[in-house]
DNA sequence: CTATAACTCTCAA
DNA sequence: CTAACGTTGAGAGTTATAG
């Protein structure tokens, strides 16, 4: 097997640096939803220390001091950006897998090993110059591998040039890099397996790869096992070419500021439905069952403190907004206890299944998989933009909505947000 | 006791 | 001016419950 991962560096700083090249150079990050924390940083700021996921106000001084930009995130330009990108390395090989919004993995047997390499340097000239995105290629004989290969492409080990193939790395060579690289660079080990393996006496790349797989298995998990066998060239992780439906469907954010009344939150929780809803009416499934939960800001300790989740069957499975927002509503008012400041509330649809597998209702008539009205709200929404036709329950003023008080037009998708030349 | 449901933990981007 | 910390989804492992 022979796998290669592409993935876009610093990829939403990149963006942002297609549509205001004179960014370039310049330490800058982009931030989460509501400005809150750190989620990409450009090359400047890493170099300063800072960590991926910080809040933004704990760098306050060292952005005054250095100078940083920080933009609120634009996902609806990433999201166009990915998807330009994605097109382009499509047309590499047959078999991809869109594994996230700035990287994906190409299935490449059947090439000559040796024109593995020419072929991701014609890969990053192409994306650079059709999409504007920078990009970085791994290639190896496992996934894990491949992330691996990445990682070096992207610090630059081993010689790399923007790519990394370990098939053309000897065996020796490859011990003697694994041994330089920390084992929580590995696809799969995060914080709390850092720490276990650290007690084992594991912590380089070199000692998980030639650790015993049994044990692994024996004393943490058949995910860590494998990992071991990956990291060995036996390849585990099928490439996952078509994304099967989703299982679960969640909307959440925090507010932009405190929430206080029931009817606010009421309104809130609508608009995550429609959301939600949409996302699965898109994917042609039905929910059995809506949770609902709330909580305060579990980060200020001095307010009190409060969470809950409740769980509301359907008597029948449906993708209907207005009886999906229903159940949401019921069971919001369930779990509302008035004195507290809250900063977040979520849905999620769950116990999804396909339209055509509608189980009956005894005792009922069967209402119609795809509601007709729903169709209408779907079509408007995407000819005139979001939002354009909704439920009166998700409000008009929304007070509460998430702050992104930096982000930049959306280029690529909205006519009317384009900068004017006068 | 077994099978399954429900819940918790971990990881990833 | 001040306070201020994301979202979505999957899978494995553990615990509770039903039969």
């Amino acid at each position: 097997m022979t796998f290669a991962l592409v993935d876009g560096n610093n990829f939403y700083v990149s963006c942002e640096q297609v549509f205001n090249p004179s960014l370039e150079g310049r330490p800058m990050v982009v931030l989460s939803n509501n400005d809150g924390c750190v989620v990409a940083r450009s090359a400047e700021v890493k170099a300063l220390g800072v960590k991926m996921g910080v809040p933004w106000f704990q760098l306050k001084e060292l952005a005054v001091r250095h100078n940083i930009l920080a933009l609120s995130s634009n996902y609806t330009l990433y999201a166009d950006m990915s998807n330009r990108m994605m097109g382009v390395l499509g047309s590499y090989s047959p078999e991809q897998e869109i594994y996230s919004i700035d990287e994906c993995f190409l299935g490449l047997d059947g090439f000559a090993p040796d024109s593995l390499r020419g072929m991701g340097q014609r890969m990053r000239r192409q994306v650079r110059q059709w999409v504007g995105i920078p990009v970085c290629v791994g290639i190896a004989a496992t996934k894990t591998l491949t992330k691996l290969a990445n990682h070096c492409a992207k610090k630059n080990l081993a010689g790399a040039d923007g790519v990394c193939d370990f098939g053309q790395i000897s065996a020796d060579e490859l011990t003697a890099l694994f041994d330089r690289i920390q084992v929580n660079e590995v696809w799969g080990v995060g914080r709390r397996l850092t720490e276990r393996l650290a007690v084992m006496g594991i912590t380089t790349v070199r000692a998980l790869r030639d650790a015993d797989p049994a044990l692994m298995r024996r004393e943490v998990s058949v995910v860590l096992e494998r990992t071991v066998r990956e990291l060995r060239g036996v390849s585990c992780l099928a490439l996952e070419d078509l994304a099967p439906n989703k299982q679960q469907i969640m909307s959440s954010r925090s507010f932009g500021e405190y929430v206080y009344e029931l009817t606010d939150l009421e309104q809130a929780v609508s608009t995550y439905i429609a959301r939600a809803a949409e996302k699965l009416r898109r994917q042609r499934s039905l929910a059995n069952a809506v949770q609902v939960y709330i909580r305060t800001n579990p980060f200020s300790e001095r307010q009190p403190q409060y969470q809950r989740g409740i769980t509301v069957p359907l008597t029948q499975a449906t993708n209907d907004t207005i009886r999906l927002t229903r159940a949401a509503l019921w069971g919001i008012k369930h779990i509302y206890r008035p004195g507290f400041a809250y900063q977040k509330a979520g849905v999620m649809l769950m116990d999804l299944h396909s339209e055509d597998q509608v189980q009956g209702v005894l005792f009922a008539t069967v209402a119609p998989a795809r509601p007709a009205l729903m169709d209408v709200i779907d079509r408007a929404n995407a000819r005139w933009g979001g939002g354009t036709l909704k439920l009166a329950a998700e409000g008009v003023k929304k007070p509460w909505q998430m702050k992104r008080e930096r982000k930049t037009p959306s280029y690529t998708t909205r006519w009317d947000e384009l900068p004017r030349v006068t």
